[in-house]
DNA sequence: AAATGATTTAATCATTTGTTTAAATCAAAA
DNA sequence: TTTTGATTTAAACAAATGATTAAATCATTT
């Protein structure tokens, strides 16, 4: 009994073609992309892609949830501690976020889209513990409502801009640079400046709305 | 000689078309949509589409060049005049984009596809009074730079933050509406509610930065 | 009414695309 | 070495898809 006979020296069939796929697939979304391309793109043999993933779709699948898991799992380690403030969770996870899509700059747009054409299917991509902690969370910035004179701004507004202001820019990334005529280097440096701006804009959003 | 016969009592077919392109392309975007999809959607036959417009690509060119433009030209007007102040111009920004989104709800992410995968191609889809009104809303926010004490902020981040604000929640509405349970009727509410927020944050935004 | 030219249709073509099949190749076990 | 089972390949299939063709239909002009 064997449990694995790798051939190539350089990296096994499956992890080429997963790699290839992840990369066209957030790059240009399902339809776009043709399986010969991945092939191609693997640099593996066509029957190989259904040979080791039953179809297209499946291996799509397969893509899709591991980049939500790995768009949710930024957070949902710390978001379930109790003891730390709502404005700490923002720095934290603005700090992961940010980090996270500077490696992977086409998560957002492709996660976006993704469920905007499948809103239903969301739930399924996530875990439990990613559910608790949202709701966790959600929950802290209602009951947040303590000592502001002026009436608290609905969550919708603080969760939108949290995310928006962290993701947009990527998600918007091609459109910026050319527009205002920036690099990919000087784009790193911006979205490595708002890891401590977003914080702070967000606390005086919250303070005085 | 004649200019046009109308044949079809409700609506000439070549309208109906590039209605129904709009709405699926919008929608889906150009490769999962099929040309005998646009066809039934539109009510009519196949070969019409390719009698009409040449082709799929350029039936695709045009709904892309008017959607842009709907997306430019609601700024491109107001933009030029030099008596408005930066932040005035904000607020009409702010509230003529949100109040076309609530018709268009998938232009952003339509847009922001389409670009992303050919950002070469963004010029092309400007006019210059467009190009003209962009430099000057720039360089006005780079020469704004006046009696603060902190530094000024990177205009990139001013920008990001003022699109960002304003679009993610559309691009992101089937997210949101899914994650934290909120109806179609409550979106448009709070949408409405952040012509008036949006430029209050982006004030507190550019003064305490 | 007949002619004209625009509009619309059904049928077909050629290519692309997802998937399958049957055979070849290779590494390890017997 | 031979066998065994996993891996890889070339070739082919069936359906989907963008586009074309040739004929039919209709509204208007003559």
């Amino acid at each position: 009994m064997k449990k694995k006979t790798t051939r190539s020296i350089d990296q096994n069939a499956e992890a080429k073609i997963k790699e290839a796929a992840r990369k066209l697939f957030t790059q240009k979304g399902y339809a776009a992309v043709k399986t010969r391309e991945i092939a191609a793109e693997a640099g593996i043999n066509l029957a190989l892609l259904n040979y080791y993933f039953r179809s297209k779709e499946k291996l799509f699948e397969i893509i899709m949830m591991e980049s939500m898991q790995q768009f949710m799992q930024s957070i949902s380690i710390l978001f379930l501690d109790e003891k730390l403030s709502v404005h700490r969770k923002i720095e934290l996870l603005v700090e992961s976020y940010i980090t996270m899509l500077l490696e992977n700059p086409n998560l957002p747009l492709f996660i976006l889209n993704e469920i905007g054409s499948n809103p239903k299917k969301l739930g399924e991509h996530m875990d439990n513990p990613t559910k608790a902690m949202r709701e966790k969370f959600i929950g802290q910035l209602k009951s947040n409502a303590g000592g502001n004179k002026k009436q608290q701004l609905h969550y919708f507004h603080i969760m939108a801009n949290m995310i928006g202001l962290t993701i947009f820019p990527f998600a918007a990334a091609p459109i910026m640079q050319q527009l205002m005529g920036i690099d990919k280097k000087e784009f790193a440096v911006l979205m490595t400046e708002r890891k401590k701006l977003i914080p702070l804009w967000m606390k005086s959003m919250m303070e005085n709305s």
